[in-house]
DNA sequence: ACCTGAACACCGTTCAAGT
DNA sequence: ACCTGAACACCGTTCAAGT
């Protein structure tokens, strides 16, 4: 009785992943149990496992998702712009993803592989190619630099722009009189390549 | 039976708080539990709810420990160093905590409320009092700027480490031919000084 | 007053049994 | 082949009962 067949195992991960980015959505992360995803969509618990491996799969896979529409939106952002618009382009897109999207996107870096197991390439590849753009456009924008002070350049920046996007939403450092992380982010970009695109050479 | 009045509450509180912090230490946070505390305490689950207020309780006070030892060392980096150096120092001294201490370092940040419950002040006040730290420095750095510009590079350049350090163990940012987070910051740290030194006025 | 241990409502995961 | 639902080993929290 029940579902069967009703839908594709295609189907099954589709409503799954959507009933689970739901919840997370609505509750973060902690919201999220593989009971509360079958109840949304109609199953038991044990259909779950013949989609995803267990828990963990089915949310690196939900995060890859959300990986994905970032990127996308990120691309948008960048469009025609030139090198120092797209650099400025790329960290406020960020933030207003993490601002409108937020458990999702807190979602992504609170999870934690159990023990031992490493996070799956699919997912360090999504990553990495969102990186990717921020490392493009630096290059862009100072073409006589070296590829390792556009890496370590990049890194840097994106790492901050993380940086104020976490710490902002923690409470745990919300400064009394504290500006907006828009405010920070910008004070970030514009010193920081002030600093980089006038001394030539690394220290 | 059992342990009867073989402690003081405060001893009992005392001894919690070391098997919860050697099981996060050895197993992250999410091998932390009430049954596995007592466990190693030699109690039963109930008797630890004369002591906290339930396991976030624990965990907030967990963090709070490991804040104040993170303060006292960044207070014996500082030491009589000047500005520049502090600043520095400040930034590695926060790096070698995150890798030597690197699960209980996770902790403070991965650990949430649930919902709606907002973060104690004793701990936001600790995580405060830590970031004051760099402003003081950064105000003895640059003493012709107003208050508001230096808060404002405080945060940015706070949470720049701080996302450089997350980013880091994340694996989820691990680049390939990647340098060691220190570069990483040090690059952060001079570039961003460099432009904020030079420019007299906020953007 | 201190502490136990059973009880309750949740969890993730497995798997024999049903269709 | 698909799906169920009981079972197992874990959770956090409460509270009557014991000393």
């Amino acid at each position: 009785m029940g579902r069967r067949n009703e839908h594709t195992r295609e189907e099954l991960r589709e409503i799954a992943l959507q009933a689970a980015e739901h919840l997370v959505a609505e509750h973060g992360l902690a919201g999220l149990s593989t009971r509360k995803v079958v109840g949304h969509i109609g199953y038991t618990v044990g259909s779950l496992y013949m989609v995803f491996r267990n828990l963990d799969d089915l949310i690196v896979q939900m995060n890859e998702r959300t990986l994905e529409s970032l990127q996308a939106r990120l691309l948008a952002a960048i469009a025609d712009q030139p090198p120092a618009a797209a650099i400025q382009a790329l960290a406020q897109t960020y933030i207003t993803f993490a601002l409108t999207e937020t458990h999702r996107w807190l979602a992504i870096y609170q999870h934690r592989m159990p023990e031992g197991q490493p996070v799956p390439e699919s997912l360090t590849d999504k990553v990495a190619g969102m990186f990717a753009l921020a490392q493009q456009q630096l290059a862009r924008l100072c073409p006589r630099r070296s590829p390792e002070d556009i890496a370590l350049a990049a890194r840097a920046l994106w790492s901050g722009v993380h940086g104020i996007c976490i710490l902002g939403f923690d409470q745990k450092l919300e400064m009394a009189g504290g500006r907006p992380i828009q405010d920070v982010t910008r004070s970030l970009l514009d010193h920081y390549l002030a600093g980089f695109t006038q001394s030539p050479y690394e220290i």
